[in-house]
DNA sequence: GCGACAG
DNA sequence: ATCTTGTCGC
């Protein structure tokens, strides 16, 4: 099973400091949580923060940092989060933290978040920077309820978040054309909440949705912007590797 | 009722 | 997510 309560402990990467005025000072806000026990108190949690969502926004000019998180499970619900903070130019990392701990629910689908929220939270708290938008290893508005991981931990922080998901959750879609940058959206109810977006010429699209203050176009902009090489975002696949190692280095 | 079902 | 053998390809 699961149990609700602290992730663990956290421990900060080296953050890569610059001389003189520093771009990437201060701490995000990591907000007290009051955790869910039940698959309704969560569905209810879900609706009572869902209308929090700001789905408008474009990219920070200029974009400086943004965030990869991702989890790694062990055994006995043992796990470890990371994140990672990339130049959003060069997309080196500047800047990095895990926190390992117990996963926070049992697996739901629809009720994701609940299980790895705790754990990258605390990551996110043990971060020296405030990265500018922060990528996550799922779906946002592309939820049966329009408020996946991506929504969630966005409006926790009241910072700009969106979805990557390697398979669909929810919604109907056309296969896109086979080439880097083209997309097909994915419809819901009769509304558009995601988009089926190829990174990588002839290669299976990722899934990317709005999470939080911006729109699907700069979300699905910032997704080619981190996928130079790959299909998934360098984001994810650098947090991937930090948390697997996280993981390995705590037994 | 039956399948589908982020990671 | 994780458990896993072999296989194709750069």
């Amino acid at each position: 099973m699961s149990r609700p309560g602290p992730a663990g402990h956290a421990s900060a990467g080296p953050a890569v400091r610059r001389a003189g005025a520093d771009p990437y000072r201060g701490r995000v806000h990591v907000p007290e949580l009051a955790w869910p026990t039940t698959a309704a108190q969560a569905r209810a949690e879900q609706d009572r923060l869902r209308p929090l969502v700001r789905t408008t926004g474009s990219l920070p000019a200029p974009l400086r940092t943004v965030a990869g998180l991702d989890v790694a499970y062990g055994g006995d619900d043992r796990l470890a989060a990371a994140v990672v903070v990339l130049d959003a130019d060069t997309l080196a990392p500047v800047d990095q933290a895990t926190a390992v701990g117990v996963a926070a629910f049992d697996y739901v689908p629809g009720l994701f978040a609940f299980r790895e929220l705790p754990a990258l939270l605390a990551a996110l708290a043990a971060l020296s920077t405030v990265p500018d938008v922060l990528v996550c290893d799922g779906h946002g508005l592309a939820h049966p309820r329009r408020f996946g991981l991506a929504c969630h931990l966005g409006v926790l922080l009241d910072r700009p978040t969106i979805g990557i998901a390697k398979t669909p959750l929810s919604g109907r879609y056309e296969p896109p054309d086979p080439r880097r940058g083209a997309g097909s959206a994915l419809l819901a109810d009769g509304e558009v909440v995601g988009r089926a977006l190829r990174t990588r010429d002839g290669v299976k699209p990722v899934y990317v949705s709005v999470g939080h203050r911006l729109d699907l176009d700069a979300a699905c902009a910032l997704a080619l912007r981190l996928t130079p090489r790959y299909r998934l975002p360098e984001t994810t696949r650098r947090a991937d590797r930090l948390c697997r190692d996280a993981l390995a280095a705590a037994g």
